[in-house]
DNA sequence: ATGTCGACGAATCGTCGA
C-alpha cells in the first residue's frame, strides 16, 4: 500500500489555487500540508478540494501566514497552532489521518521566517521554535506513526544553500537555526530527504529576485520528517521542481514522501 | 541597497513581509 505526503508553501491560496488542483491532479498525494494561505476561513475553498477528492482542515488568517491539511483520507484530533504558546500568528495546524495503514499524525508548520540575526523577529523564531519543540515531543509520545511537514525557513546544512559561504550565519542558515533543526532530529524524527542518495544543488525555495530559480540560487527550507515508527516505510523524497516553472509560481515547490 | 512577488489601504502607488 504506497502512501503519498506532501509540503507545499503556495504563497497566497487565492493565487495559486488553479495551480495546486493541477498539481494534485496530476500528483493524487494522499495528504498534503500547505503553507502561507494569506486567507481567511470563510474564504477556504472546501468545495474545489473537495470535488478533487481532498477533505480539508484549515487555520487561516488575513494576508498573513495560514495553513492547512488537505487529505483523501479522513482526519481527527485536528490542533490549530501550538496550545502552550501564545500567538497571533497562524502557523501550525495537525491532524491524525485515519489511513489504511494506520493512524498517521500530521503537523504542518509555516516556521517563523526571523528576517536577521539579533532582530525582533528572530528572537521570536527562537521562540517558536523552542515552543514547537516542546510540542513535537509531546505529540510523538502520544502519535507514534508522526510527519512533520511544512516551510521550516531553516537550510540545515551548508549542502542546502546556493552559497553556504556567502550566506553563512545569516537567515536561514545560523547556528541557531540549525541547532533547533538538529533538535528536532534528536527527538527520534529523520529527514527524510536524507535518507537517500540525491542529487547535488537541489533545493525547494528560490527567490522571486535576481531570476534566482534560473540560476538554481536556492535554499533547501521546505521538509519532512518521519518518526521512527514510519521511516522504515519511507522509500522515495523528492523535490518537484515542475510548478516553479508556472507562469505565476510560487517562489517554494512541493516536496513529497513515499511511504511504502 | 538592490531585485520580485502578493496583500492591503487608499490609491491608480506606497508600504510591508518574504
Amino acid at each position: 500500500m504506497v502512501m503519498k505526503i506532501a509540503t507545499w508553501n503556495v504563497n497566497s491560496l487565492s493565487v495559486r489555487l488553479p495551480q495546486v488542483l493541477a498539481w494534485l491532479a496530476a500528483n493524487p498525494v494522499d495528504a498534503i500540508g500547505l503553507q502561507e494561505l494569506k486567507l481567511t476561513d470563510d474564504k477556504f475553498p472546501h468545495d474545489a478540494f473537495k470535488e478533487a477528492g481532498y477533505e480539508a482542515v484549515a487555520f487561516g488568517q488575513k494576508t498573513y501566514n495560514g495553513v492547512a491539511i488537505l487529505s483523501r483520507h479522513p482526519m481527527a484530533d485536528v490542533v490549530r497552532n501550538i496550545p502552550a504558546h501564545e500567538d497571533a500568528q497562524a502557523r501550525v495546524i495537525i491532524a491524525t489521518l485515519d489511513t489504511p495503514t494506520g493512524p498517521l499524525r500530521l503537523i504542518n508548520g509555516y516556521f517563523v521566517n526571523g528576517q536577521e540575526p539579533g532582530s525582533e523577529k528572530f528572537a521570536y523564531k527562537m521562540r517558536w521554535l523552542q515552543a514547537l519543540q516542546d510540542l513535537v515531543r509531546a505529540e510523538m509520545a502520544a502519535h507514534p506513526r508522526l510527519a512533520l511537514v511544512g516551510d521550516f525557513n531553516v537550510a540545515p546544512e551548508d549542502r542546502d544553500s546556493y552559497d553556504p559561504v556567502g550566506l553563512r550565519e545569516t537567515i536561514h542558515h545560523t547556528t541557531e537555526e540549525r541547532n533547533h533543526f538538529k533538535a528536532l532530529l534528536e527527538l527520534g524524527l529523520t529527514d527524510s530527504f536524507r535518507m537517500f542518495e540525491q542529487p547535488e544543488k537541489i533545493y525547494s525555495w528560490w527567490d522571486y529576485r535576481m531570476l534566482g530559480f534560473q540560476k538554481n540560487r536556492g535554499l533547501r527550507i521546505d521538509h519532512i520528517l518521519v518518526s521512527e515508527a514510519l521511516r522504515a516505510s519511507v522509500t522515495a523524497c523528492v523535490v518537484d521542481r515542475a510548478p516553479r516553472k508556472n507562469p505565476q509560481p510560487s517562489d517554494h515547490a512541493p516536496v513529497v514522501v513515499t511511504l511504502g
